[in-house]
DNA sequence: CTGAAAGCGCTTACAG
DNA sequence: CTGAAAGCGCTTACAG
């Protein structure tokens, strides 16, 4: 019988390491090498605790052993969202590149806004975390700042980093803008009208693209500009086409700043008879599950989702382990993808 | 100076209780209440210890805390997908409820598979976990026997068990298949498709009650069902109506197993000029965000998925707290929602 | 290859 | 209301 049994203990009444090492014979520090670095350990005294493990049904604890070695294994990832599927996409591929490597995610919903992203920050900073994963490039002061004074990595997904030093996954939302915009007006649309939500850091910088397309082609308009801060949403989007058509007089293409709008103006249009490119030209952007299946199918601009929590995932590890990181910022392009419907 | 950094440490080099309680000039168990049970300190100590915390950026060590304590706050939830949104609304339920409650959610992702499920729940069982909340009522016998060793609270989601004493909370997955196919059935539909996917655990228990309805119904025929293991996709929707089409004879409806395969088969319809519900009805399952709004709406079962995440994490949160708990299986029933499609 | 000692940063359980 | 002592379960850093 163990010695902790007999204390009056606040323990959880668990196995503990000295339990496989009393069972199998040794101390606890060959019980601990025998489980995490066994090329250490005779094969002998090996078999003897991997025995005394599995009789005993011995799980680690992993904060004694955080706490012991001052290394968490935990990487955090926070991201506005769980709902859209923008963000689940680059979630599997964090996924995907920290699998192998035996950490644990902490995933973090900001749903879009600053406070929620400090709050979660400061708890999970709590932790420890070996790296950090943000979305976006905007954050409050009070994150940048305590971010800095906690010395972990961290790399920013989604938009590409002005200074060099910053390590960044992603493409250039301002130049995605542009590039659907551009394609548009070379499809030869003059009132081109650009539907928004949600007015996150993305969607302004998709907007700023915008802009700068119709001012070069001489076609711009701030009339034809819809700005709604609610959440992105297929209704919204049938709701808003309705609010364009009513206020944008000769309107003849629209370029929703994601695909959830685009698929509701579009279904939208279905139901009012209102043909698609033919009346009224829509694109999105993100290209989602549905956009290249729907009729008509969706024109948006393809972005690197999966690729950019794999890529940063993989440069987070590089930055952790020491590595050198040649290229802190990560370009990963963007396309434009013609289909039916603008 | 503080001691620590005279000794050769492998302490991070960070703000510690001590650090705070020496600043303070009191001692490290009274800066421990001062922050964690402020009533318990007078006054003038607890603004002087938050001070401290202030001055010196204190962040508590949640590895120490949870040794020390014997509790982690953590409570793992392991869902079959992210990229599924049925499971982000169920999480969104989960999170909601245990947001007031400061507990640490660890989401993992099994991606539908049993080992998968195994390898996430053994490495999750190491942070001690306060509860778990599982997806479904099928594991495999090594995870059935892990979670009843580790004694630690579990409210299974999305189904319910047939044993009463086992906490659980959802809808009857096979009443709401059997209530689908039956409105079909009303609708005066005979022969009617059943197009199914992933077949996972939810879906199996979908086509069994679509058969007893069938059989009831003298409808019943093998040959209408289309079962593939690939995963469940809008395209693989639209491939799988072709295989039905093809291959099923006089087919007048086809019960999809969930709304992505449905959102497939009507755009698929809507390609080849197949008129919905006219000349063939279709329906779906979960109620996803695009079906209300798609063309023609899509007729499907609405399921209680945010309310399932809140209620399973609000039952597991009496347990954890030793709460009676008057009903541990909580059924939330579902609606069939008739619309445009069938 | 093996192990005794010390310590990670906090909280429990007491005592005053 | 405050604090000294002990311990949570593990690993580091040595020593043999």
């Amino acid at each position: 019988m163990n010695k902790r049994h007999h204390t009056k203990s606040r323990a959880l009444g668990k196995v503990t390491l000295s339990d496989v090492a009393a069972r199998a014979g040794v101390a606890p520090m060959t019980a601990s090498r025998a489980i995490n670095q066994p090329e250490l350990v005779s094969a002998v005294l090996r078999a003897r605790v991997e025995q005394a493990v599995q009789e005993l049904g011995y799980v680690p604890n992993r904060a004694a052993r955080a706490l012991a070695s001052a290394c968490s294994r935990v990487i955090v990832v926070l991201v506005p969202s769980l709902s859209n599927a923008v963000f689940t996409a680059v979630l599997a591929g964090v996924q995907d590149a920290l699998d192998p490597c035996n950490y644990q995610i902490l995933i973090g919903n900001t749903r879009y806004c600053d406070a929620q992203e400090e709050k979660l920050l400061l708890a999970y900073l709590q932790s420890n975390p070996d790296g950090i994963l943000l979305s976006g490039l905007t954050h409050s002061a009070r994150v940048k700042q305590v971010l800095a004074a906690s010395r972990v990595p961290v790399v920013s997904m989604m938009d590409l980093a002005p200074e060099p030093d910053v390590m960044s996954v992603g493409f250039s939302q301002v130049d995605a803008g542009y590039a659907m915009t551009r394609y548009l007006i070379d499809k030869g649309r003059k009132r081109i009208g650009y539907m928004a939500a949600q007015l996150d850091e993305r969607t302004l910088r998709r907007a700023q693209g915008y802009r700068k397309a119709m001012q070069e082609a001489g076609l711009a308009d701030p009339a034809l500009e819809m700005m709604s801060p609610e959440p992105s949403t297929i209704a919204l989007g049938a709701q808003l086409l309705e609010r364009m058509l009513a206020g944008m007089p000769g309107l003849d293409a629209i370029f929703c700043c994601n695909d959830d709008l685009a698929h509701g103006a579009i279904f939208q249009c279905q139901r009012r008879g209102i043909s698609v490119p033919g009346q009224l030209a829509v694109c999105g952007f993100n290209d989602l599950p549905a956009s290249a299946w729907m009729t008509p199918s969706l024109t948006t601009v393809g972005t690197p989702l999966y690729r950019t929590g794999f890529d940063a995932a993989s440069l987070l590890l590089d930055a952790i382990r020491g590595n050198a990181v040649p290229a802190p910022r990560i370009d990963l392009g963007f396309t434009v993808l013609a289909r039916e419907s603008a």
